[in-house]
DNA sequence: GATGAATGAGGATTCATTCAT
DNA sequence: AATGAATGAATCCTCATTCAT
């Protein structure tokens, strides 16, 4: 069920243990986007404080300024990745042919596969990216989280524009629809629960295209 | 714990502005609890703080904990008002007769109209109790804040065991996409927009009822 | 053991439950008092709250100031209380005829009983004239804090001075050191231990008065 | 817990003023203990702030928590170093041979060398561990509070366990009584006075060894 | 006599951030 | 690159006190 949106190169990909004794310094920066993806997740940003990304790198928070400005920057960045490999995830799912209906669960499932998969550094960003609210977003980086988020949507845009739809359909109604109830899934989900990611994209990806009424239900 | 915040004769009691000298104390409750919402709503509980809603209701932040003893308290009063809002509404919504779906279509409108509707003051606690997430509970509070949440949610467990489904759907995930639909839409609402919370309500159980392929389409 | 000092006519020995339906209005400012004295001695001054005390007696906060400008007053007069019950019962002990050493041991058993004995209400009063430091004597009241300490610890230097003493003996000193030692009793002292206010008394002033060296010993 | 804090070279070595530049951060430490060990004495511990304690360090009061994670660990090292000191100079003055008395003599004139002696900041320790009483210690601190002041007081145990006494001599109840003596000393004592430390230790603990009582006397 | 409500100063503590080393 | 130390503003909360009723 992971997508292998991870094994994609890029900074966060290298947080793997250093292999070699020499060039370990990118490591360090890889490792600390990791954990403040980590810590962001698992506490909210507002309640993460720059001290508790520090422990979770086995770092002082007076050495995180090094490599990032303020808490707002490194905020920045980690969502910046988790739209990254979300986005990267998505992409793969969805350029394999097949009917628009079709793509738009497969791009639907690695969106899932994302947030709840079995990488738990893409869970991490994926989660930062879906959970972290327009409450939070630090003033100054408003804008740029924003057009982050937006960037991503537009995937389903894009997607949504190629379904075959009833006339009268509301395209923008009916993504929103979809993108509100696969980011509400981290909030119910549980591992052990009969459905994975897949199961629960195709299940809602279906429910929207037939409609869940009984056959011969009229009511 | 307060949670009969809510016993104060009803919405729009507390809105209404003092008549009389006598007994204007109550009122001071009341708005405080109105003003919390409002702050929590716009700030996130993480980011408000006690002076925020005490500028709001013009009392001191000290004056606060005569009322409530801690901010924590003050969430979950204002949560639990939130519920008994929501909940009120959607009781009224579903108790007049109809089809399965029908009842469904006007419960999911009333909760609409309570989080966009209207009345600010509903919004405010609608949206506290539909934006603040688990994240944030004061711990002291998490298990009273679940519960509440869930005692609302039940309400649509309970409507959709009604739901006339094709064999094999599951009902609780239609519910959840349903609630994961609906409580995104203050995320994105935007008052001028074609549709109104009504028009979204039914648009999106619609779309779930009857499916939105187009008429000849076998995909 | 019990000294019947707390019979002595006075306000807080109005204390007691009220009997006759009328004239109620004295008993509350007993009840005050003592209340005061309670949670002043579990507690310690600094530590409690005007609130604390206002529990203790049923009361709200703002009330005690119908009755006691300020917490430094209350002190004041529970102190003063503590001097006069003790100073009371001192005076009682001593009243009767006797040798000097006699006198005094009555003395400190009188003071030790008040501080450890049966009557509660003693004990609470006593406690505070006894732990209380002066540290937390409030400024405007150091004076006559200081004053109504002195004004007690006078008995016990007019006692000493008729004391037959070797020559050459201090006895400021050794009245400094019998009122150390006794005021130091109700840190350590255990209603269950095996010796009770009179008995620890008794042995204080013989071991000042003989010494504790064994007979021959001559080291 | 930072029981360690009395690791330093010794009493001497934190008051002397920084040399050289290089390793002055240590220096601040335990300045900043030795600033909390005084004013704590000054104005016990529940009168005094954090701010009262930056204060007299040039700190600001956030500083200090960089140090010591709260103001009752503050309190614990200041305690615990006020037990090591005076520890160590009771069993230096105790560790000389003599007879038992005699040793115990010297054991309390060290004792009260250091809650009145010529080193102020050996006073303010000592003061510290005798004034502050267990209603202020901090809950989560009693325990070992009192684990420390037991540890030092054992000191007195072991001493009078070796004096030869008269049959039937309450060896706990004479070991309080001249503690309680002992620790009562600086809320009297005045420096210009007639007798230092030594003198009277050496008079409370002769008088509890001879008695005073005039030679012929035998009432 | 007593209370409910409010105040404002101050308390301990947290935290993003800075900076010399 | 990283750290230890420090800062100062802000946070939640407590408390003696006031006052209209």
């Amino acid at each position: 069920m992971k997508l292998d949106a991870g094994a994609t190169p890029g900074p966060a990909a290298e947080a793997a243990p250093p292999r070699r004794g020499a060039p370990r310094a990118h490591n360090r920066h890889a490792a600390l986007l990791a954990a403040a993806a980590r810590v962001f997740r698992a506490r909210g940003y507002g309640l993460t404080s720059m001290r508790d990304i520090a422990a979770a790198t086995a770092m002082t928070a007076g050495s995180i300024y090094y490599h990032y400005p303020s808490k707002g920057d490194l905020l920045l960045a980690v969502y910046a990745e988790g739209v990254r490999r979300v986005g990267a995830a998505f992409d793969a799912a969805v350029a394999r042919p097949g009917t628009p209906w079709q793509r738009l669960e497969r791009g639907a499932a690695a969106h899932l596969a994302m947030l709840l998969g079995a990488d738990p550094q893409d869970a991490d960003f994926a989660g930062v990216f879906v959970q972290v609210q327009p409450h939070d977003f630090p003033p100054e980086h408003v804008d740029a989280l924003v057009a982050l988020r937006d960037s991503y949507e537009d995937r389903f845009r894009r997607l949504l524009a190629a379904l075959p739809l009833a006339r009268g359909t509301d395209r923008t109604l009916l993504r929103l629809q979809l993108i509100g109830a696969l980011n509400h899934v981290p909030l119910w989900y549980r591992p052990e629960g009969r459905r994975g990611p897949a199961a629960i994209a195709r299940t809602m990806t279906r429910q929207l295209q037939r409609g869940v009424a009984a056959a011969g239900d009229r009511t």
